[in-house]
DNA sequence: TCGCAGATGATACCTGGTATCATCCGGCGA
DNA sequence: TCGCCGGATGATACCAGGTATCATCTGCGA
């Protein structure tokens, strides 16, 4: 899949220079299968011994933070990661405690569910975070696999 | 009120001892409006001119999140911070972004709705975590005086 | 070719939190 | 009453994630 692409084309909508740097980060980004953190990519990175400095990697998520092309999770562990998604729609995570996938949500009822919230508490919400963990299908079959299958 | 008196007995109720270090950090606790950090306790406790160490201070935050006493909230800021709460209802967390004064919102509908997108997305889901984000009423009246009053 | 803006990397720093370790204190048994 | 013991404490060092600073590099346009 071109998420690669995605993300260059997307910094260089936004007026950044797409530079070999930024592609690198976009290439380590696009290549996690759910959630990684800024040691990960820079880990990652120096395996395949090209050399990228802490502060660019921090630098380049904190770009495609902004374009929300990647977002922050909190993850219950209180520790913070980083995820792939998608920049066009308000949406909400689904982690798989287990493997670290994550999908996401749409949006969907819950602004419905918030608004009424925000009514019944008197607040005007501005901003709101649904984050769901659990096991993704590959990991909840795994760890029960004479549990039920899909219906 | 009595939410200090609250906290130590929950403290001594989980068989922990009510020491006065531990008093004092619920009485901190306690005495905040809405979210605070460990190190607003401590600045408090020191204005207080009573003197207390940092490791105490998190080794008592720790304890009264075990028990659920308190909860780490992730601010939009992306930084952390705990707010008291009740220990006995699964809920969320209604934050002001301006005075930071925090209400506990019951799940209600979430549950129901967290179930769904579980169904849909084949996750066996485990934990979800909802934070609303907004201005409260009062500040929400100051930041706009001319609106419509509460109905 | 020069100059400049933006990108980069090394490094120091900050904040929130944890680990370690020696000390303190209060209760309890001898 | 004494001594012991476990839990609590505080100082301190440490760690991770992230930011700030600053000198250097680079590529592009005039």
């Amino acid at each position: 899949m071109d998420q690669t692409e995605r993300i260059i084309r997307a910094l260089e909508r936004a007026g950044y220079q797409a530079t070999p740097n930024r592609r690198l980060v976009a290439e380590l980004v696009a290549g996690t299968g759910g959630h990684f953190t800024a040691a990960d990519l820079l880990e990652r990175g120096r395996r395949q011994s090209v050399k990228i400095g802490r502060a660019t990697v921090f630098r380049a998520l904190d770009l495609l933070t902004d374009l929300r092309v990647v977002e922050r999770l909190d993850l219950p562990s209180g520790s913070h990661a980083y995820v792939v998604c998608d920049p066009d729609e308000h949406h909400h995570h689904l982690v798989c405690s287990n493997c670290g996938r994550s999908e996401d949500v749409a949006d969907g009822e819950l602004a419905r569910l918030v608004d009424e919230i925000g009514r019944r508490h008197g607040f005007r919400i501005e901003a709101h975070r649904l984050e769901l963990f659990g096991l993704c299908p590959a990991c909840s079959a795994a760890t029960r696999p004479n549990s039920e299958t899909v219906h």
